[in-house]
RNA sequence: GCGGGCAUAGCUCAGUUGGUUAGAGCGCCAGAUUGUGGCCCUGGAGGCCGUGAGUUCGAUUCUCUCUGCCCGCCCCA
């Protein structure tokens, strides 16, 4: 037997509608803030990720789709969206186009993780970037969106923001960083120990209890913002005020991919053990010219489809109930059975949701069918109707029966 | 990459102190005197009891291995 690989999984066909609907919730909140769609590669040159998400971030450095085509080239499957989004951006030019470049996607992600609650080595992602804009007034719509998003999906959740700075601040910091840490260097985990060299910033995000309790004392990022960065963040802080959106600072949320700079973001849910982040974002001023482009600044976010379905699935949210059939057509013999199909084509092309039997069932059999099915009506086709030319359509909620002529049968399902 | 738990029907799970035809509920299919669903009743299909080895007269049951899944760490959406 054939089965799936590891950290992937089917979406079967009773819970497809669940994916349509968030995505198209999604899409509809793209619209209403203006967003257009982009749709970039499954793979990418790998170089693309090295550059782009960081050569020393876990991701790029051991969780990475990596691998040589028939040409030699080395691949990597996409495992975030943003990267790809910028790559698109410079090539094509959209840089001279209109700005901001207002963007969204849904894409498929791929990370070799240990796969548990809420992680999957294939994941699914609905993007936004926004390129172009400086002000803190886009960083709030961002929030604002994606605070729009989590909402119409009936979600609670609890957004954490932070400033992380731009180069100069982040350089002070981290000096102030590694004078606080020093005198601890020893008491600190292994891993903290090279983040202390590597990435001071992600000394402050470790889940070790020592090391949490030495870095709880930590110097504040938000103490050593240049000037321009603490504008940035007050004026953030004052447009999601104006928004009306709760939010909580802190100052330990830095992110793991090394892009961003100043504003980042975290949207976490309580309710779905470990992964609780369900959407996460932040600024990367750096990113595009890092890419190659012409400096300019960027801001955006990714949530995670899987998480977001999660979380609804925990806490009770009702998605609507997938299209059922307007009509069953129920037909007793060959003969009836063809008329069947022949009103079923004239309703479909009506746009009418009509089903018929295609197994050969007794007409009980159909009924149970069609109650399986959620059919609204079903048309009973027998000798008697077809030689009067009516069908006998019953009404499954009340059982109440009505005749209605084949010829009448687009104007009386019209609108059920 | 590290740690813990679990693998029996499509799903959720019993069970076998080692013994011949392995069970329930749900789901699926059909029937209930032949043209009508839901509830109830009856019947049916569907399992190499995760893989490989060991112990044994005999293993789904005991031991080990592998694999897979779940949960946590790490990391992230």
């Amino acid at each position: 037997m054939m089965n799936i690989p590891k950290g992937t999984k089917d979406v079967l066909p009773n819970d497809s509608y669940k994916w349509q609907y968030v995505e198209g919730v999604a899409r509809d909140i793209a619209k209403r803030f203006q967003l257009k769609e982009i749709r970039t590669p499954t793979f990418e040159h790998t170089e693309l990720f090295l550059r782009g998400v960081g050569d020393t971030t876990d991701i790029v450095t051991k969780e990475m789709y990596t691998f040589k085509d028939k040409g030699d080239r080395s691949i990597t499957l996409k495992p975030e969206g943003t990267a790809g989004a910028v790559r698109s951006f410079i090539e094509n030019g959209l840089a001279n186009g209109v700005l901001p470049a207002k963007l969204y996607y849904i894409t498929p992600a791929f990370r070799y993780e240990r796969p548990q609650a809420g992680r999957l080595r294939e994941f699914h992602q609905f993007g936004v970037e926004i390129f172009g804009a400086k002000g803190a007034q886009t960083d709030a719509e961002t929030i604002m969106l994606a605070d729009s998003l989590l909402k119409a999906l009936g979600l609670n959740v609890k957004l954490f923001i932070n400033s992380i700075g731009c180069k100069q601040c982040r350089a002070a910091y981290n000096k102030a960083l590694k004078d606080f840490f020093a005198p601890h260097l020893n008491e600190l985990c292994y891993d903290c120990k090279n983040r202390f060299e590597k990435n001071p910033l992600r000394l402050l995000d470790c889940k070790e209890e020592t090391c949490k309790k030495i870095n709880a004392s930590a110097p504040s990022i938000i103490d050593y913002l240049c000037e321009d960065c603490n504008a940035h963040f007050t004026e953030l802080r004052a447009y999601l005020d104006l928004a009306g959106i709760q939010y909580e600072i802190d100052p330990r949320i830095v992110r793991g991919l090394d892009y961003y700079t100043r504003s980042v973001f975290e949207f976490v849910s309580t309710s779905i053990g470990a992964q609780g982040t369900v959407c996460a974002g932040g600024r990367y001023d750096g990113l595009i010219e890092e890419l190659g482009g012409n400096p300019m600044p960027a801001v955006g976010f990714a949530a995670g489809i899987e998480r977001l379905l999660i979380v609804m699935e925990q806490t009770g949210v009702k998605i609507p109930d997938p299209a059922v059939p307007t009509v069953y057509l129920a037909g007793m013999d060959a003969e009836c059975r063809q008329k069947a199909f022949e009103v079923a084509t004239k309703l479909r092309l009506a746009g009418i949701i009509a089903e018929i039997d295609h197994m050969d069932r007794s007409v009980k059999a159909q009924f149970k069918y069609a109650d399986k099915l959620g059919a609204k009506f079903v048309a009973v086709i027998g000798g008697n109707e077809l030689s009067e030319g009516v069908m006998n359509v019953k009404s499954m909620a009340t059982g109440e029966s009505e005749k209605v002529a084949f010829a009448n049968a687009v104007e009386y399902f019209f609108n059920k």
